[in-house]
RNA sequence: GGAUGCUUAGCUCAGCGGGAGAGCAUCGCCCUUACAAGGCGGGGGUCGUGGGUUCGAAACCCUCAGCAUCCACCA
C-alpha cells in the first residue's frame, strides 16, 4: 500500500541500482526482437552535467523506455567526449592555480594529469546519469580517446587522406593567442565590439597629395605590402600605380586597383595585409604578393615591429597611433561598432593568422549530404524546418580545420622522415627511430563525427552491434550543434559506411532562465538539475523538461511548471492509493467480460481506450508534449475529477464490487504504464505496489489499444451524468444556493441509464430523484431527449436572468448554425459529417430555445 | 546583407483550417475518509497590424511592425 503523500527521496531511492543490476539497461538479450538503436550526445568531461544535458538525454531516455515497452531490443549507447579543447583549457587553469604551465610539465606529464581529470569527471558525470534515470546499456559505454574509437579516427583520417580529402596548407585560420592554437570557424563567436576606425595620411610620392586610409588593425600595418582602391574610383584614378609611404614605418607600398574595394566603404582605400586577413590573403595571392607576419602565437608582435617588438598587439595599437599622430599622419578616429570574432572556449579575440595547418577538403563531402537530402532517403528532421539548416551551411561550406596545436586529443597520425621530412600518413605507428610524429591532435569534433559507428565497433564492418545496431534510429539534440556535430556525422557516414548515421534527428530548442535569457557561467543564472531534483525530484523535472514546450523552440526555465508537474505526480500517486484501497490487502487481478459492464465502467474504458490510441500516436512521432497533455486530460477530467468519484457510488454495491474493482485496476495501471517513459521512478514504485506485479514495470509492454471496448452509447450516458452534475453545481452556484443546497430533480421521460439516480443524489445533495414522464415545472436542463428538472428555492428574478442570458447565447448559436446552412458554399462543399453536425446542433439549439423561452413565460 | 523563429488570458506557454486551451496568478464557496501539493464554481482573450485565399482563418499566403536567433560581411 501507498504511503499517504508521494515523498520523492523515498520513491527514487535504490530503483536505479536494481534496474541495473536487473539488466533492464543492456541490450541484445533477446535477439528475436527487432532492433531499435541510438547514441547519447556524449557529455564533456569538463564538468557536472547541467539542464542542456537534461534536455539531451532525457527525451532519449523516454523514446527508450517506450520502445521497450513496445517490444523492442533497445540499445542506448552511453559515452563521453574527450572535448580537447574545453577540457585542456580547464586543466590548463586548474595547473595555473598551482602556479605551473603545461609547459613546465611537458606532453607526457601533463597528458597524465588531463587523464586523471577525466576519470574524476567522468565519475561524477555516471552519477549523474544515474539521478537522472537514463536507462544506458554500460555494457557498451565508450568514451572518444579509448583505443577502439582511436582506430576509427586513424582509418578515417589516413582514408581521406589518401583520398586527397585530407591535405595540409598554409592558409589565413582563426588563431586564439590565449590556447596558442588554431580554431575552426565555428569555434570563433562573432560580438559587436566597440572599436575606433583609424584615418592616416599616406604620402603619395611623387606629389604633394596624401591619400586618407582606415583601418581598424594600426599594428598590422607592419604586414602591409600594398593599398588599394576600386579602378572605377574617380577619387583616386590619377594615382593609381604611384608609391605611397605606410606611415607605420615608412614603407614604399603600391597603390594599386581591385575590383573588390568597395568605393563606399571607408574612404575607398584600403589597405593589404596579406598574412593577417583572409580577403587581403586572397588580393596577395592574386598579385604575388609576399606575406608578412607580425605577430607570434601569443598575439605580441615581432620583430618586424621594430621598437614595438614584444608589445601586445594592443599595446602596440596605442602606441603606434600616438607615434602616427605626433608626427602628423593622423586625420581622425572615429568610433565604430564592428563585429570581432572570439574564441568559444577562452573568449580570447581571435586573430586572423597566416599557418600550415590540416584540413578536410569540405566540397565534396557536403555534395554527397546534399545529394542524400535532395534523394529518395533523406535524413528526416523533426521539426523539418532543420533539415535546411542543415542543406544551407552544407552549401556554403569551406574547408575544416582540424589541427590544434593542443596536447589532450588524438594525435594526427602523420610522420615525418628525420633524415628527408617525407610525411609519412599511416594507421600503424612506424619506425620511431626513423620518424617523428606530427606534434598535432584533431579537432575534438573529428572524433565526435564518428561516434555512431565508431562505438558499434567501426571500422570492423564485421561487428556483431555494428551490423545489427547501425544505421541508428533517431538522434535528439540542440539546434545549436547541429554544425559542429550532426552534420559532421552526416558527412563522414555516409562517406564510410554509405548510410545516413539515423533515421531521424529531433532538434530541441536551448533552455533559459525564467527572464529568458541564455544561461551562462558569466551571467551566474545556471540551474544545477541535481538543486532541482532535490527539491522536486527527477521524475518532475523529467516530465517538466519534456512536456513544457514545442519541438525545436526555446523554453524558459520555469520553476512554477515544475511544481505543477509535482503535482500532477501526487494526483497519480493518490488515484492510484484509492484504487489500491478500494481493492482492498488481498485482491488478485481479474480481468472482465465487456458485457458485464454498467454504463459508467463502459464509458471510463472507452475513454481509456482512445486515450491509449492517441497517446500512441502522438509517442511514436517523438511529440512527447502532445502525448503527455492528452494523458493528463484523461487523467484528471475522465479518471480522477469523475470516475473515480462515481466508483464510490458503485462500490457500495456488492454486485458490482468485482467488475468495478477490475475497472479501476486496469485503468490505474494502464495510466501508470503509458506516464512511465516520463517519470519512471514514481511509476515503478506506483507499478510495484499494485498487486499482481511482475519483478519490474520495465518487464511490461505498452498498453494496446482495444477498439472492441468501445461503447459509443455507453460513453455519451457517462458523459451525460457528467454533463448534469456540472450543471447542476453551477446552476446552484449562479443562484447563490450553498452547493450542498437540497434540491428534488426530475427525470424525464426516461432515464439515461439504470441507477443514475443514485449518483445524482450523492454528487450534488439531491434529496430526491424521480423520473417522471412529463417534465414538471421547475429549473430545467434539457440534453437531447432528456431533460432534468430542479425543484427547489427558485429565486425567480436570478433564474429569469440566467435564462434570459441563455436564450441569448442560444439565438446567437442558431443564427450562426442557419447562416452556415443557408451558404450555398457550405453546403455544397464543407464534409458531409461536418454538415450533418450542423444541422443537428441548429435542431438541438432550436428544441432548447424553445423550451427556455417556454419556461420564461412560465415565470 | 541573407535566413529562420516568435508575437494567443495578468504571467509562462500549448494549439496551427471547422465555435479560444493549460499551468500559475485572481475571485467566491468547501478540511467531502485518494489527494488542502486538494475539491467545486467563477472572472479574464476582437489569437501583433493591414490585406488576400477559403463556404469557413488564431491557424494557409502576402505586407508591415516589434522581439529573438543563426549565417555572411565589416579595410
Amino acid at each position: 500500500m501507498l504511503d499517504t503523500h508521494y515523498d520523492h527521496f523515498k520513491v527514487e531511492q535504490d530503483k536505479y541500482e536494481k534496474w541495473k543490476e536487473g539488466n533492464y539497461f543492456q541490450a541484445g538479450l533477446d535477439k528475436s526482437k527487432p532492433p531499435f538503436s541510438l547514441v547519447i550526445p556524449p557529455p564533456n568531461v569538463t564538468g557536472k552535467l547541467h539542464l542542456g544535458h537534461v534536455m539531451d538525454t532525457i527525451p532519449d531516455d523516454i523514446i527508450c523506455r517506450y520502445k521497450r515497452m513496445k517490444g523492442f531490443d533497445v540499445l542506448w549507447v552511453p559515452g563521453m567526449d574527450h572535448a580537447g579543447i574545453a577540457t585542456q583549457a580547464k586543466v590548463e587553469q586548474k595547473l595555473r592555480a598551482q602556479g605551473i604551465s603545461r609547459y613546465d610539465l611537458g606532453r607526457e606529464k601533463f597528458l597524465e594529469k588531463a587523464w586523471e581529470w577525466k576519470k574524476e569527471y567522468a565519475d561524477t558525470i555516471h552519477e549523474q546519469w544515474a539521478k537522472l534515470g537514463l536507462s544506458v546499456d554500460y555494457t557498451r559505454e565508450r568514451f572518444t580517446l579509448d583505443e577502439g574509437l582511436n582506430k576509427a579516427v586513424r582509418r578515417v583520417f589516413v582514408t581521406l587522406y589518401n583520398e586527397g580529402l585530407i591535405y595540409q596548407g598554409e592558409k589565413i585560420i582563426n588563431w586564439d593567442p590565449v590556447l596558442r592554437t588554431a580554431l575552426s570557424n565555428i569555434e570563433i563567436i562573432h560580438k559587436d565590439d566597440e572599436g575606433e576606425f583609424f584615418y592616416f595620411l599616406y604620402d603619395v610620392e611623387g606629389t604633394d597629395k596624401q591619400l586618407v586610409v582606415a583601418t581598424t588593425r594600426p599594428e598590422t600595418m607592419f604586414g602591409d605590402t600594398a593599398v588599394f582602391v576600386n579602378p572605377k574610383d574617380k577619387r583616386y584614378k590619377d594615382l593609381v600605380g604611384k608609391m605611397v609611404i605606410n606611415p607605420a614605418n615608412g614603407d614604399r607600398i603600391p597603390l594599386m586597383a581591385d575590383p573588390y574595394v568597395d568605393i563606399s566603404f571607408g574612404t575607398g582605400a584600403m589597405k593589404c595585409t596579406p598574412a593577417h586577413d583572409p580577403n587581403d590573403f586572397a588580393l596577395a595571392k592574386k598579385y604575388g604578393f609576399p606575406l608578412i607576419k607580425v605577430l607570434d602565437e601569443t598575439a605580441h608582435m615581432n620583430e618586424l615591429a621594430g621598437e614595438y617588438k614584444g608589445m601586445d598587439r594592443y599595446e602596440c595599437r596605442k602606441a603606434l597611433v600616438e607615434k602616427i599622430k605626433a608626427e602628423g599622419h593622423l586625420d581622425h578616429i572615429e568610433k565604430m561598432v564592428h563585429s570581432v570574432g572570439h574564441s568559444e572556449r577562452s573568449d580570447a579575440v581571435v586573430e586572423p593568422m597566416l599557418s600550415k595547418q590540416w584540413f578536410v577538403k569540405m566540397k565534396p563531402l557536403a555534395e554527397r549530404v546534399l545529394a542524400q537530402q535532395k534523394g529518395d532517403d533523406p535524413i528526416v528532421f523533426y521539426p523539418k524546418r532543420f533539415s535546411k539548416v542543415l542543406t544551407r551551411w552544407m552549401s556554403t561550406i569551406e574547408d575544416w580545420c582540424i589541427s590544434r596545436q593542443l596536447w589532450w586529443g588524438h594525435r594526427i597520425p602523420a610522420y615525418y622522415d628525420k633524415e628527408t621530412g617525407e610525411i609519412l600518413v599511416t594507421e600503424e605507428t612506424p619506425d620511431m627511430n626513423k620518424y617523428v610524429q606530427d606534434e598535432d591532435v584533431l579537432d575534438t569534433w573529428f572524433s565526435s563525427a564518428l561516434w555512431p559507428f565508431s562505438t558499434l565497433g567501426w571500422p570492423n564492418v564485421e561487428a556483431e552491434d555494428y551490423k545489427r545496431y547501425f544505421p541508428t534510429s533517431v538522434l535528439n539534440t540542440g539546434y545549436d550543434i547541429i554544425f559542429f556535430w550532426v552534420s559532421r556525422m552526416v558527412f563522414q557516414s555516409l562517406h564510410f559506411t554509405d548510410k545516413n548515421p539515423f533515421e531521424r534527428v529531433i532538434i530541441h530548442g536551448l533552455i533559459r532562465d525564467e527572464q529568458g535569457r541564455k544561461m551562462s557561467k558569466s551571467l551566474g543564472n545556471g540551474v544545477d538539475p541535481i538543486d532541482v531534483i532535490q527539491k522536486y525530484g527527477v521524475d518532475a523535472m523529467r516530465y517538466f523538461i519534456t512536456t513544457s514546450s514545442a519541438p525545436g523552440l526555446d523554453m524558459r526555465y520555469s520553476e512554477e511548471k515544475i511544481a505543477s508537474s509535482q503535482a500532477y505526480l501526487n494526483k497519480i500517486w493518490n488515484a492510484a492509493r484509492y484504487v489500491e484501497m478500494s481493492l482492498g490487502e488481498d485482491y488478485v487481478p481479474t480481468t472482465f467480460a465487456k458485457k458485464e459492464l454498467g454504463t459508467l465502467e463502459r464509458f471510463i474504458i472507452a475513454r481509456l481506450e482512445e486515450t491509449i490510441k492517441k497517446v500512441e500516436s502522438k509517442m511514436e512521432v517523438y511529440q512527447f508534449g502532445a502525448a503527455s497533455s492528452i494523458l493528463y486530460d484523461f487523467v484528471y477530467d475522465d479518471f480522477c475529477s469523475y470516475y473515480l468519484e462515481m466508483s464510490k457510488v458503485s462500490l457500495t454495491h456488492k454486485e458490482n464490487e468485482a467488475v468495478v474493482k477490475a475497472v479501476l485496476y486496469k485503468v490505474v495501471k494502464e495510466i501508470v504504464l503509458m506516464i512511465y517513459p516520463y517519470v519512471p521512478f514514481i511509476a515503478e514504485e506506483i507499478y510495484m505496489s499494485l498487486p499482481g506485479h511482475k519483478a519490474s514495470i520495465m518487464e511490461e509492454s505498452y498498453p494496446v489499444y482495444d477498439a472492441s471496448l468501445i461503447d459509443r452509447k455507453a460513453e455519451k450516458a457517462g458523459a451525460l451524468l457528467r454533463t448534469m452534475i456540472g450543471d447542476i453545481r453551477s446552476t446552484k452556484s449562479a443562484k447563490k444556493m450553498a452547493p450542498n443546497a437540497k434540491v428534488k430533480l426530475s427525470i424525464s421521460p426516461k432515464a439515461p441509464f439504470k441507477g443514475i439516480e443514485e449518483y445524482l443524489i450523492r454528487f450534488v445533495f439531491a434529496s430526491s430523484v424521480t423520473i417522471d414522464k412529463e417534465a414538471p415545472k421547475g429549473d430545467s436542463l434539457i440534453y437531447s431527449g432528456t431533460t432534468l428538472t430542479m425543484i427547489e428555492d427558485i429565486d425567480p428574478s436570478l433564474l429569469k436572468e440566467k435564462l434570459s442570458k441563455e436564450a441569448e447565447v442560444l439565438k446567437s448559436e442558431i443564427a450562426r448554425g442557419e447562416k452556415m446552412l443557408s451558404n450555398p458554399g457550405f453546403v455544397a462543399k464543407a464534409p458531409k459529417e461536418k454538415l450533418e453536425l450542423e444541422k443537428n446542433k441548429l435542431e438541438a439549439n432550436k428544441q432548447k430555445l424553445s423550451d427556455v423561452e417556454e419556461r420564461l413565460k412560465n415565470l
